[in-house]
RNA sequence: GCCGCUAUCGUCUAGGGGACUAGGACGCCGGAUUCUCAGUCCGGAAACCGGGGUUCGAAUCCCCGUAGCGGUACCA
């Protein structure tokens, strides 16, 4: 049996738990809520604890911090505190370490790491009211429920020992450990939350496609040798093995997983990538939206970028004061009443009749086909960035593309007006 | 302090004694695609932490140093 541990020590045992098992759902992987339940588990660190104690493994020392300080500074900072045992009811318990020899941790990332006993105190394994430690707890854990194999950070490599320990002492054959390197920040500390999105859940909620993330992850402090770097999850499961992730800590770098995350997205069937715009966005998959998708597409990297970009069709145009000043100069209106004409003229609105209805314009006016076609996204979106103006205004259909043209171009003459008071002489 | 881990372009990595003039990807820079943005295509700059060994030969093996990280709780 496999056990995977979560690593963040801020967060409570609660809290980490369902992140675990929420993540592990959007990573696709089964697993068992484990044969033991909660009651199980204190009885069974409370037997494991009469056993140490009965057996002389372990000792009640009375010893508090200051105390182990001050022996070390008495016995030298190399050498781990060895405590005196004593029958007071409310002291804690240690578990003795041997003074000689190393324990040695056999990773299947790192190989065989040695640690010398003589540099680990006499550990607690429970407080003085009886509730066992972590190191303790985890190690009873495991081999009451029978794990061979454990796969957690590298920051719990040097407590390791620690749990080999306490399996020897109950003569329990100890799970083999694979400890991945730590994912860091840009600035190269430890993942955190001022990091941005560091947990499943951000990243799922910045719109990232679980699939990409898979694949991103998976690249940190891992690489094929033949320089694959696109992998589906089937693909993934295949080829990854964790013997073969490095030993040193990644940074979290974003800007490739948006790369990835961009080519998982292209390459989605439509109805697949409407489901997941669907999903994020909270809308019904219904055939407007797979419209709008289908014209978005090729343009999003992630989820979260298809809205800006298909809004349009749902809602009035965005009013966005710059890009209308930017793309609406001097002429502007005559463009737009020429753009109107083509198109209230067209025999039919689908992308290629649109196309053919607006593309002799830019010619027959004398002006490159930015000057026509950015006057006209204004109009139709608000906005300076949309999908293709073609496609835009095939997806918009006639009634309204024609509509918010003629709100603009009523727009462009007030201003005139209201510019120019000669006009009003007239 | 002590114990341990790690070290190849800005970032993720390949490479594990000669195939290295060190490969790929992201990002960056330049060009192309004469509707924006994005995408796509082409081109470019960019790295073996330092010092000693071992060897005919070291990015690769060993030692030392340096730096980063982790652990060192009656936390998990």
């Amino acid at each position: 049996m496999l056990r995977i541990e979560d690593t963040d020590r801020e967060r409570s045992t609660a809290e980490n738990v369902a992140q675990i098992l929420d993540a592990m759902d959007w990573l696709e992987l089964d697993y068992d809520e484990g044969p033991v339940s909660q009651a199980g588990r204190a009885a069974s660190h409370e037997a494991a604890l009469e056993k140490l104690l009965d057996s002389g493994a372990a000792y009640r020392d009375a010893a508090t911090a200051k105390d182990v300080e001050a022996w070390k500074a008495e016995h030298g900072a190399g050498r781990g505190y060895r405590g005196t045992p004593t029958e007071e009811p409310g002291a804690a318990v240690r578990l003795r370490v041997p003074d000689g020899g190393e324990t040695v941790v056999d990773d299947l990332i790192r190989g065989p790491v040695r640690f010398p006993n003589r540099s680990y105190d006499d550990f607690v394994i429970a407080r003085g009211d009886g509730t066992p430690l972590y190191n303790f707890a985890v190690a009873v854990d495991d081999a009451e429920m029978g794990i061979t194999e454990v796969v957690r950070g590298d920051d719990h490599l040097s407590n390791t020992p620690k749990q080999l320990l306490v399996l020897a002492a109950l003569a329990h054959e100890p799970p083999r450990y694979a400890h991945l390197p730590l994912l860091h920040g840009p600035d190269g500390k430890k993942l955190s939350k001022r990091h941005g999105a560091a947990s499943v859940q951000e990243l799922r909620e910045a719109g990232y496609l679980p699939a990409a993330v898979r694949n991103y992850l998976a690249l940190l402090g891992w690489g094929t040798d033949d320089d694959t770097t696109l992998m589906g999850t089937d693909e993934l499961v295949r080829r990854f093995e964790v013997g073969d992730v490095g030993k040193a800590a990644a940074i979290f770098d974003e800007k490739k997983l948006r790369w990835l995350n961009g080519r998982f997205m292209r390459e989605l069937p439509l109805d697949e990538y409407t489901a997941a715009v669907a999903g994020h966005l909270g809308r019904e998959p219904d055939e407007a939206l797979r419209a709008a998708c289908a014209i978005a597409q090729e343009k999003a990297q992630t989820l979260n970028e298809v809205w800006p970009l298909i809004r349009f069709l749902f809602e009035p145009p965005v009013e966005d004061e710059k890009a209308w000043a930017k793309t609406m100069k001097e002429g502007a209106g005559k463009l737009l009443a020429a753009a109107r004409g083509a198109l209230a003229a067209a025999p039919a609105f689908d992308v290629a009749a649109v196309e053919a209805a607006l593309s002799p314009l830019p010619d027959r006016l004398g002006l490159k086909p930015g000057k026509l076609y950015q006057p006209i996204r204004v109009a139709i979106t608000g906005s300076t960035v949309s999908p293709g103006i073609f496609e835009s205004l095939s997806a918009l259909g006639r009634e309204e593309s024609l509509n918010r043209l003629e709100a603009a171009i009523s727009r462009l003459e007030g201003e005139i007006q209201a510019n120019d008071p000669s006009v009003l002489d007239n």
